[in-house]
DNA sequence: ACAAGACTGGACTGTTTAGTCTAATTTAGG
DNA sequence: CCTAAATTAGACTAAACAGTCCAGTCTTGT
């Protein structure tokens, strides 16, 4: 038997994931309450049990989004060959940032960022600040390690992610026809990081 | 004596104005066709009169917008100093980037991207694709002219546009609170370059 | 001055929506 | 089994909105 709690649990997630998905698919205003409700199997005076207003529902639909979104690897001990370091680096990040779910939850935050900027705040913090913190770290590790010489860690950081995010990346965002083939990013990627290498040589 | 012709014309671009004023503030949805008129100073008639349909004049304004939207300028014949181009460059690239008017649109354009591919298209021929390809042509002389050792100029101009973006960037899209300095990106831009030029230095 | 066309304001239709209410039904714990 | 809370479907309100229509007014080229 299932406890009151968790069965209540489960209308709310059921609720929050149908939810996350129409605005991120259509965008808050083209979303309707009843829609939610329905693609949540749930009726609509429920939804409002749970969360007050669309408002509500928004901020915590995205908050939740935000919890379960993949975050970048960076459980790496051995620097010694940086090239290798840097590209698995890369490469899991152009994965994370070109996914779907990733791409949609930016977009939204992004377009309600003056409606709701709390709600952006929340992508914001567990995604570009926290992978820019993250890398900052490990770019003065690698300057500490002589490997590289790095004197503004953050700065270094950003321009990586910033290089490595690339074409493909905008090419996303506008929905073009026209995409880069993996081939070419693996390409692309590989020459960057070699690139920003080449940048931070030690003498 | 004003020409029938120019007179509307006047109002044509009275409405496109409020238009894409509008739909970039507050969206494509929650934005009325009423207070498109209103604040044109025009009978919702004469919007209509002027535009068939919400989506039409939606077309229209972003695409109006961006044909009057700044260009970074290119005009640059001695490029002897690599530094001193680059940063010129990327000074003029950041200001135009993080102005109201470039954000607003590309917000609204990357948002609509999915149920106006047509409107997003615009605004990436008019902007990113534009700028890449004229920086392309610049990184290819850089090159012809053994200045810097570039053997493939498009990758270089989106290493560089990339970097340029930095942090700055990422927080406007974000509406963050905490904003890095004008000091702060002008070191950066100063650093970025000079950390490009490094990695594409002539042996 | 005159005719053609542009413009106006406002009424109107039909639809969609957030949010509320209610009365009946289901569920789960004691 | 009983009670209390949770859930349901559906009706309902009040507002907003796209788009149409119309009757009258203003503009402008001739």
């Amino acid at each position: 038997m299932v406890s009151k709690r968790s069965k209540n649990e489960v209308k709310r997630q059921q609720i929050l994931d149908a939810a996350v998905n129409l605005f991120t698919e259509k965008g808050f205003a083209s979303t309707s309450m009843d829609l939610i409700a329905k693609n949540a199997d749930v009726s609509k005076q429920t939804v409002y049990s749970h969360f007050g207003s669309k408002d509500e529902l928004f901020s915590a639909s995205v908050a939740h989004k935000c919890e379960s979104l993949n975050i970048v690897d960076l459980s790496l001990n051995d620097l010694s060959d940086p090239h290798k370091v840097l590209l698995a680096l890369a490469r899991n990040f152009v994965e994370i940032i070109t996914s779907k779910e990733s791409c949609a939850v930016h977009k939204i935050c992004v377009f309600e960022s003056t409606t709701y900027p709390q709600v952006s705040d929340i992508f914001y913090k567990a995604g570009p600040l926290r992978i820019t913190n993250e890398v900052s770290l490990l770019m003065a590790k690698l300057d500490q390690q002589k490997i590289l010489s790095i004197k503004d860690p953050r700065h270094a950081a950003v321009q990586f992610l910033s290089t490595m995010r690339g074409e493909l990346w905008t090419q996303i965002e506008f929905n073009t026809k026209e995409r880069i083939t993996p081939e070419e990013v693996e390409q692309y990627l590989h020459e960057s990081v070699a690139f920003f290498i080449r940048g931070y040589a030690v003498k």
